[in-house]
DNA sequence: GATCATCGTATTGTCGACAAACTTACAATA
DNA sequence: TATTGTAAGTTTGTCGACAATACGATGATC
């Protein structure tokens, strides 16, 4: 996975003489946010595990106040439940929680085509070099079998795609409706699953871009997201069982303690 | 405005016999949390302000602990700025922002309009007695003069569309960006604006709605959005200088310490 | 034998304190 | 007079501790 703050839209007005970019200086809080987040999408925090918060604290080496916040933050995001007196839990996806993330990224992601068509050449040059990196490192992925790099490879090649949208808000939202997909993948199988055809798909996107049609761009990113949601609701045996065990070697101790969790506020 | 936790989609299924709802605990986080969304939706603590974090534990009764961990949460949903060493500030809006959340709303909301009309009668009759009510509400406040309860019944009107919506996600997402809808009127202009033809534009969304046609509730909504956008980013002598004083009597001692406050970290 | 009550333990939720860091103001020097 | 350096004050960021609560286990009673 690709650091979030170097990749995609950084560096563009340093070199001005006497207007110096205002140094970035990152919180506590927000190192830990993003090593949590790390950790779910990477799989090591698997979903409905309850873990404690001096535990989790300790490993990260700091104290549980900083924990604390950055919990609440993930809690903000929906990533992770705060159950009364157990910890923290990342969240178990539903068969519902599937089809309404996926409804909603196809009420966004078709119209993110139009978008980044609108931009001027030069950007779409940049945008079209960069989702094609993309592709073909999930090509790469997929012949060397690695899930969790094809896995990466694809969530960053739609963040690119939202982050290139134009839209902050959209970007952030993009960004955590995708780690929620690929906690859709952990929910309902047990393990990574390889897709084959996602990386034809991928490719007729990028292709699709180079030809500035944005109508075949829509029709395919909603064909695939269809396709990813009965990919997911298919039956769990369904699911290939091929490097289930290189990926999840470290499984830990129990793997669904609480089955169901209410989220803790509603809206 | 309403209590969101008891409006909307309260009570379902509470009456059958031994099947008991869980009762709903709410932390103390939750509590600070939803009082200082009330607190930024009210205009009690106006954009670019920045509050000390002992002042306001102080002032909700509570230790600085959980009063941090709120103050993650709103940062979360992009309400809040932390800056370094400087308490926390209500965001400030800028037109670029204004233009970002109407555009995110003109992708979301006009197809709530078709998700309603897919529902069954019984719920669709419910919808429309629900956003009639929100819209005589608006007609009162109108009438009174009172740009508070107008912008009130506005917020519970767009808030009841997207809960009916059907999507837990989507509904959360769409109360953050109301929140920031009224933020972007607060920080436009330094008071509310009361809009005239708010409440036709409303009330043709429930003919619309009522007659059954998705595409012209689509449309109506499209160039709501679009006046709305045109009504916030006219020049802020355009306002109208009626009932600033009584809305914002108790305006803090400094409007806009700090003009322009970089979001802690990107996406 | 099963169920309920009571006790113990472990974990959380909250608070207070300490230290570091930033900001601001004042003074000194060029 | 302006700019820089220093010092003080205020506020945050982090940690440790305490108390309350919930969960689990064990024992007693029906």
């Amino acid at each position: 996975m690709s650091d979030r703050s170097s990749g995609l839209s950084g560096l563009t007005s340093a070199r001005q003489v006497g207007r110096l970019a205002p140094v970035r200086r990152t919180s506590t809080v927000d190192l830990i946010a993003d090593r949590l987040r790390e950790a779910v999408v990477d799989g090591s925090l698997p979903p409905g595990a309850a873990l404690g918060e001096a535990e989790l604290a300790f490993q990260l080496g700091v104290s549980r106040g900083p924990l604390r916040e950055a919990m609440q933050r993930l809690t903000a995001e929906g990533l992770l439940v705060i159950p009364r007196r157990r910890g923290l839990a990342v969240r178990t996806m539903t068969p519902e929680d599937v089809r309404d993330i996926h409804w909603l990224r196809a009420r966004i992601e078709p119209e993110l085509g139009r978008r980044i068509l609108a931009r001027p050449l030069a950007e779409r040059k940049t945008v079209l070099a960069e989702l094609g990196t993309e592709v073909k490192r999930m090509q790469r992925a997929l012949k060397k079998d690695d899930a969790r790099a094809l896995g990466d490879a694809y969530l960053d090649f739609h963040r690119g795609l939202a982050a290139w949208g134009g839209s902050i808000r959209l970007a952030r939202m993009m960004s955590t409706l995708l780690i929620e997909t690929r906690l859709c993948t952990f929910s309902m199988y047990e393990h990574f699953e390889v897709a084959v055809d996602l990386v034809p798909e991928h490719l007729a996107f990028v292709d699709a871009l180079a030809a500035e049609d944005a109508e075949r761009f829509d029709a395919l990113m909603c064909a695939h997201l269809d396709a990813e949601v009965r990919r997911l609701l298919a039956e769990p045996e369904a699911a290939k069982e091929d490097d289930a065990d290189r990926l999840l070697a470290e499984t830990p101790d129990e793997p669904q303690p609480l089955d169901r969790l209410d989220l803790p506020e509603g809206i």
